[in-house]
DNA sequence: CTCTCAGTTCTTTTTGTACAGAAAAAACCG
DNA sequence: CGGTTTTTTCTGTACAAAAAGAACTGAGAG
């Protein structure tokens, strides 16, 4: 294993990495793939896949993968450096736009194929004469609620960045507007 | 291995427990603790652990972990049954009760941690004097998103259960209303 | 008081994922 | 077209998480 070179020119960078990295396999996300995305977002320049291997001491070969995930993921992008043909990347800065593509990535690969299995599962249950009805019941409610969640969770991915921004900002705000606070789920 | 026996009453039932066991592992909970979840959600009576181990087939030291891990997440509680001394437990069918509390989980587990963890690196960072001011600010940003994003997440728990339905249910006409709707993020 | 049964904790086995390194493929250069 | 550099794919291994089974604990019931 190539051994990571400690030349970060921060500690506050490399414990920005380090922390991002663990955040990320926390939720879901692989290390790697983390840590490089957290690189990136700090990175004043655009870097390639060799600068990004030594720097973190991970594989050649998995700096590869991990940087066509984050592609995929539309949360770095490649960038031509002129007069050199290795490819460079550099990340999305901003952070709403950056949540809005993971948002959109998690709809699709997470949410939308949920439904669809629900989907599946309640008609199963509707062929079934013999189903205890409160099966069938529950197995609605489930799929009701997942229906209008995805549709609230699509319509926010609609709004603008900038407005987005502003709501949250004024979160309280808006609350009180439209007379939405009281103590506890009733 | 205890096989798991094919007593389900219902295939429509099974595919849903297989499903969202499934679900559950793409993202992040482990296939025991959701397959569990699912059965005592579709279940009309509450049950045992030994019924649970029995019908889903995974060893008994597995169910009582993965019930501790559910009533931790008051996903599930023990209900007493009157005459039989063995432990016995039902799930909230409220799905969005049940969204409620997973949410309420995460935020505690998840993403309070985040926010720690940044204003900790935020801390470092200002402290070195060699730092690109660029680093600085970029660390900023995504610490004042994390905030910003967690009181509004904060204050959507608070929101009664039966509010936030109905907000959900009419998207559009909340989106318009506060002239929110634009094409694509900009 | 002891025996049994439910529940938990501990240990071992299994499975799955992450990762490095090697090999192959592709892109570029003279 | 060869040779070279960069990137991707493939393969084996190490490590970590999940799950099974055994051992243990404690609470009634007789």
């Amino acid at each position: 294993m190539t051994e990571a070179i400690d030349t970060y020119e921060s500690a506050a960078k490399e414990q920005f990495i380090l922390y991002w990295g663990d955040m990320g396999s926390q939720w879901g996300v692989n290390r790697s793939v983390a840590q490089i995305h957290a690189l990136l977002f700090l990175s004043v320049t655009p870097m390639n896949a060799e600068q990004i291997s030594q720097q973190l001491g991970i594989a050649r070969s998995n700096v590869s993968n991990s940087l066509k995930e984050l592609v995929s993921w539309k949360l770095i992008r490649r960038v031509p450096v002129p007069g050199d043909r290795r490819e460079h990347f550099v990340a999305e800065v901003d952070v709403w736009e950056m949540a809005m593509r993971i948002a959109q990535g998690r709809k699709e690969r997470e949410i939308d194929p949920a439904i669809t299995a629900i989907a599946d599962c309640v008609e199963t249950a509707e062929g079934e004469p013999g189903l205890n009805p409160i099966v069938l019941e529950r197995m609605k409610a489930m799929q009701d609620f997942l229906s209008t969640a995805d549709r609230w969770y699509g319509q926010m991915l609609g709004v603008p960045k900038s407005k987005l921004n502003m709501l949250m900002k004024m979160g309280d705000k808006v609350f009180s507007v439209l007379k939405l606070t009281g103590k506890k789920t009733e």
